[in-house]
DNA sequence: AAAGTGGATGTATATTTATACATTGAAATG
DNA sequence: CATTTCAATGTATAAATATACATCCACTTT
C-alpha cells in the first residue's frame, strides 16, 4: 500500500510551488519551471499544468495566486479538505501550534478546526494568513502538529 | 471629446461578460463568444482577450471568475520604521511578544514583521491595535524583546 | 473639408497551456 | 524473483490565449 518515492517528490514540489507563488509573482509555467528549477526541481512544463491544476491554482492579472479560500457553496468543508488546500506549514511551540496559510485563508481554516471541537484545542485566533491553536499542553500540541503536517504530505 | 458608439458596444459587451459569468461557468474564450453571440454581441476570441484583462478576470477550476477584492503587495515599509513610528509598548510572556501599536496600526506593523521572516518568529496574528507575535521560545522571544525595545527609545 | 488621431477591432501568428499516448520504476502480488 | 500494477512524468502535439500589425471609422483639428 505503500506509494512512496515518487510520491514523496511531488508533494515537496507542490509545497515549493506555494511558497514560490507567496514570495514572487509567476506569470506563466515556464517561469515556474526555472523558478523551479534554482530549488533543484526539474520538471516539465507538462507537470507544471498538472500540478497547478491540482493545487486548484488560479491565473490572473497578476500571475497565478491561490484560491480564495473563502468558499462559495454552503456545507462546511472539513478542517482536513481546507488545510490541504490552502495550508502551507506548521510550526509548533511549546503548547501552541502556528499554521500559515495561503492569504485570506485563515479564518476559513480556524473556523473549520473551532468546528471540529477538539478537546484538546483550547481555542484558536486567526489573522489574514495565520492561525494560533492553543492546545491543553505540549504532548497534545505535538499530536495535532503531527496530523496537519500529514495532510501537507499527502 | 465624445467617443461614443464603438465605447458603448464595449461597455455593453463587458456588462453583458459579467451577466454571463454570474450565470453560468466558462471555460474558454471560444465558449464566451458563442455565448455573446446568443446575446447578439459578434466579436472574435482576440477581442474577448482583451476583454478579460480589462475586466481582471482569473481563470481558475472552475472556469473565469471575477477579481477577490485583495490586492498584492507592493513595496512595504520595514518593521523598524513601522514600529518606530507607531510602536507604543512591548510586552512578554514565556514565548509571546504583544506588542501595542497606535490604532488601526496593527495589521501594517505585523505584515511588515511577517515579510522580514525571520526564523525566531512562528507567526503574527494582528487586531487593530494589538499585535501577537509567537516566537519559537522564551529565548528568542526576549531577544526580539529587546530589538523592539530599543526602537521605542530611540 | 482635408488631414490627422486614436480607440476598437479583425487577421494572422506567436506564445502559453492542456492532454493523448508512451515510458519508467517502485511497490504489490503470486 | 518474475509479473503485474499504477502513480508520476516525459514527449509530442492539440487547444487555448495573447499580441503585432493593419484597418476602420467617429471625431478633432487646421
Amino acid at each position: 500500500m505503500k506509494r512512496s518515492s515518487h510520491t514523496h517528490m511531488k508533494t515537496a514540489r507542490h509545497n515549493a510551488i506555494r511558497i514560490i507563488l507567496t514570495e514572487t509573482p509567476v506569470f506563466n509555467q515556464d517561469e515556474l519551471r526555472r523558478n523551479l528549477l534554482r530549488r533543484s526541481f526539474d520538471v516539465t512544463q507538462a507537470t507544471l499544468s498538472r500540478d497547478i491544476h491540482e493545487l486548484n491554482l488560479y491565473k490572473g492579472p497578476h500571475g497565478y495566486t491561490f484560491p480564495t479560500g473563502m468558499v462559495e457553496n454552503q456545507d462546511f468543508p472539513s478542517i482536513d479538505s481546507l488545510f490541504t488546500s490552502f495550508g502551507l506549514e506548521v510550526r509548533q511551540a511549546i503548547n501552541q501550534l502556528v499554521l500559515r496559510t495561503t492569504p485570506g485563508s485563515a479564518q476559513p481554516v480556524a473556523a473549520s478546526l473551532d468546528r471540529e471541537r477538539l478537546p484538546s484545542v483550547l481555542g484558536t485566533i486567526a489573522g489574514d494568513d495565520t492561525v494560533l491553536v492553543i492546545c491543553e499542553d505540549q504532548k497534545l500540541a505535538s499530536e495535532l502538529r503531527q496530523r496537519f503536517e500529514e495532510l501537507l504530505e499527502a
